[in-house]
DNA sequence: TGAATCAAGATTGTCGACGATTTTCGCGCG
DNA sequence: CGCGCGAAAATCGTCGACAATCTTGATTCA
């Protein structure tokens, strides 16, 4: 009766979107590749109803990280590693846009922000810490493609981000990766830095079709 | 009561897929852009449940066809023409990457389904039948992502032609564009025939670069 | 023994109804 | 006459139940 008893009710004070929710699950790999996402199951697991269960899995399988057979359910999408080089093959033509874009829009406050991403990479490096290189990794990425501006690029490159996940977890503890990786991504950063649009192609180009190179290798 | 009453009943002895039926009714402009879809008038237009209707909708709005706003339905999708260049610039990176893979696969049974192809393109330019000509254009592209076997890129494109696909038709249409046009088709044909990566490439950037132009005359 | 058949169980697909949220519209107040 | 306020309508989100479909396993017959 209590106001105390009402507000601390341990039950949904806010709800998070299902959707994300499991989203998260699969990206955490608390669901492995090709594993049933059973509705009735879900459903009680967060326990929501099979119609909210079911909006979540449509959700997920239209940004390709669920895969649904008529009739027969949903399950974990897994990427082979040939679809993850055609992921890679795709993402150079993306982000080799979004580079350019990136070094034609530079701001000075954009560039200021550049150079910290930098100082902090090369520490990473330095320090040989391969988990806050992998992080600083996607972060770059992340912020060439906003630095874009280009909408339609940053989607498409954030769906291919989330199906590949775990691939590129798994690159980035390939031996000698980072060592290789590293002076690549500086010189991205430096043609963006330089706003040299055809330098910062180039760069992205290199450094994408390495990783081809060492997921050809993996098959 | 008779046998024949239940057999010949008029409804639905077979039932296509409601997300096709409604998918091909925004791509017929049955529904105009940023047009309201809303689930119970869609329900009794098709003969289906509401939750049949929000599964369709759910499908369009994971193919960027339809938004769906939290709590305030679905609309169609409308492409600004600012969107229409980005995706003509993302096509850019797709089909130079399906025309390299498309050079480098060409079997010889697949050159001269390619040669048919560039003979009927040719009469239609002869005969100056736009419309035969468009439909063509995209037969052209079709062949060429069939062609690459990249499913990843092939899945892309197939998305953003259907989001573009008024943009595409008003494109067909304006004044020149065909004369303009059929050249780099040709060439992007005879660069896959040579077997050019490199040239297959280069017609297919010269020819989108030239659309973006066109696009960019239109905002 | 092995293949075909059928029944039982598991799971998804569809439905109608109810509750929640947003929008619309009339009404009173300034 | 315009502006907020509140009730009513419109519409979406969620739910539980049932029907349709697929899978599994036992049974029968050759």
């Amino acid at each position: 009766m209590t106001d105390a008893a009402v507000l601390s009710d341990d039950e949904t004070i806010e709800r998070p979107d299902l959707t994300q929710v499991i989203r998260e699950a699969i990206l955490d790999a608390q669901f492995a590749p090709h594993q049933r996402l059973i509705e009735a199951d879900l459903s009680e697991r967060y326990g929501a109803s099979r119609a909210s269960v079911r909006t979540a899995l449509l959700n997920l399988a239209g940004e390709g990280l669920v895969e649904r057979l008529p009739n027969r359910g949903a399950r974990v999408r897994a990427i082979t590693v040939d679809e993850a080089i055609e992921i890679v093959e795709v993402r150079i033509g993306l982000e080799t846009l979004c580079a350019r874009k990136a070094a034609q829009n530079l701001s000075p406050a954009d560039a200021d922000e550049l150079r910290a991403l930098r100082a902090d990479i090369e520490a990473a490096i330095g320090s040989g810490d391969l988990m806050a290189y992998s992080r600083l990794n996607q972060e770059l990425d992340r912020r060439i493609r906003d630095l874009s501006h280009h909408g339609t690029a940053t989607q498409l490159l954030e769906r291919l981000r989330a199906q590949s996940a775990r691939h590129q977890f798994r690159l980035a503890f390939h031996p000698g990766r980072a060592a290789t990786s590293a002076p690549e991504h500086i010189a991205i950063i430096d043609a963006i830095l330089a706003k040299d649009p055809d330098a910062a192609e180039a760069a992205t180009r290199a450094h994408l079709s390495g990783i081809v190179e060492v997921l050809h290798g993996m098959e």
